[in-house]
DNA sequence: GTCTATACCGAGATAGAC
DNA sequence: GTCTATCTCGGTATAGAC
């Protein structure tokens, strides 16, 4: 359980409450949880909740702040080191894999806002989370391919945050599903697996060139 | 719009509130539609709701089971052409995507599902919905690698799954990530996308072997 | 900053007439 | 098979004491 919220700048009982918020929403969604669930689990009464914040809106909105924010600040570490660019595709991969599928409260957040596809909060999510990670990774897979090609680096950036997403969401799924095994229950066979896809796509065969400036 | 429940052995006027729920279900969600808002859409009151369902879970139930049988239904047509193994994948590819992409109602309800994760749901899902088009695609590719090397085929398949799901999920939020252009807007160009990096992903340098059977 | 008490609303669901 | 009327519950949010 990690990234619920640790956002500086705010007085430690609101702190307490997005935290607490945080891991509710995730779980069960915003609708099924109640100001007064989010109370309890602060231990205190729901009405003191609008001291800290106007409405459950706002609550729920601080609460998506925080647990990006804190997201983004974790993921940018990943991009410091210096290696060649295979290795680093690699390493971002890995350690964004172990991240994603360790930090249930943001995938589920992640998922849910994905689900309304609000253009508003789209926009908020693509450029104040994902814009940073993109970026350095499209650098990265540019770097990767054979100079003479231009693959299209849009479509390898989402996939790697599509698989990343979609195999650590698969959850209570995965077992259910053709040639399952313990294996795959493995956070770095996974990665190593959708890095070796992703490398392979971009560095085999690109289907068609496009002006990717 | 499509999928919408045209389920059989259901009355026609059940079958339409039925049609009417999954729209609104989709749409926004369980919890933000009331029974009364399904009653309107067929314009009828919501206790004449209880006549033919008897609470909102059922209703919800049989949304599911409408929904998720169309889809298995239409999906299943793809796979009856006789073509080589690699030419028969990117059709499986080109025509899940389209049947995908347009049907907004199927993948706003297979993404809430996975939000939920509920164990005895997915197993219907993995099951029920999933199984078919998993084997067969899991055959696909097994035609298509190399005989000397096993590639993790439980991992291509929920690959392929995962990357048609997210990429059209994506939605409002692809214009605002790096690199994004119109191409990216259309479904045959993200097939074909998907599919070369399928492709190059299982006949490439497979990682490891694994003791698929 | 937290509480009790409460207003207000809309939800799911049922009874019983037609 | 559909309706009107109604019950009951739990939600968000506010007022005002401490």
């Amino acid at each position: 359980m990690n990234s619920s919220g640790n956002s500086t700048q705010l007085k430690p009982t609101a702190r307490r409450i997005v935290e607490q918020a945080a891991r509710l929403f995730a779980d069960q969604g915003y609708d099924l949880i109640s100001m007064r669930d989010i109370a309890k689990a602060c231990d205190i009464k729901a009405p003191s909740l609008y001291h800290h914040f106007s409405d459950k809106q706002s609550l729920y909105q601080a609460v998506l702040q925080a647990v990006f924010a804190q997201q983004n600040a974790e993921i940018a570490e990943v991009f410091v080191t210096q290696m060649a660019a295979e290795e680093k595709l690699h390493q971002v991969i890995l350690l964004s894999a172990r991240k994603i599928s360790s930090d249930h409260v943001f995938r589920q957040l992640l998922w849910r806002e994905l689900l309304q596809n609000d253009p508003e909060r789209m926009q908020f999510l693509a450029e104040e989370v994902m814009a940073q990670s993109c970026l350095q990774l499209q650098e990265i897979l540019q770097q990767i391919q054979p100079n003479s090609l231009q693959t299209d680096s849009h479509f390898a950036i989402t996939s790697v945050m599509g698989l990343l997403l979609f195999h650590f969401q698969l959850g209570a799924m995965r077992q259910y599903l053709p040639g399952a095994q313990a294996l795959h229950q493995d956070v770095d066979y996974l990665a190593e697996q959708i890095f070796h896809m992703i490398k392979s796509g971009v560095v085999y065969a690109p289907p068609q060139r496009i002006n990717d400036k």
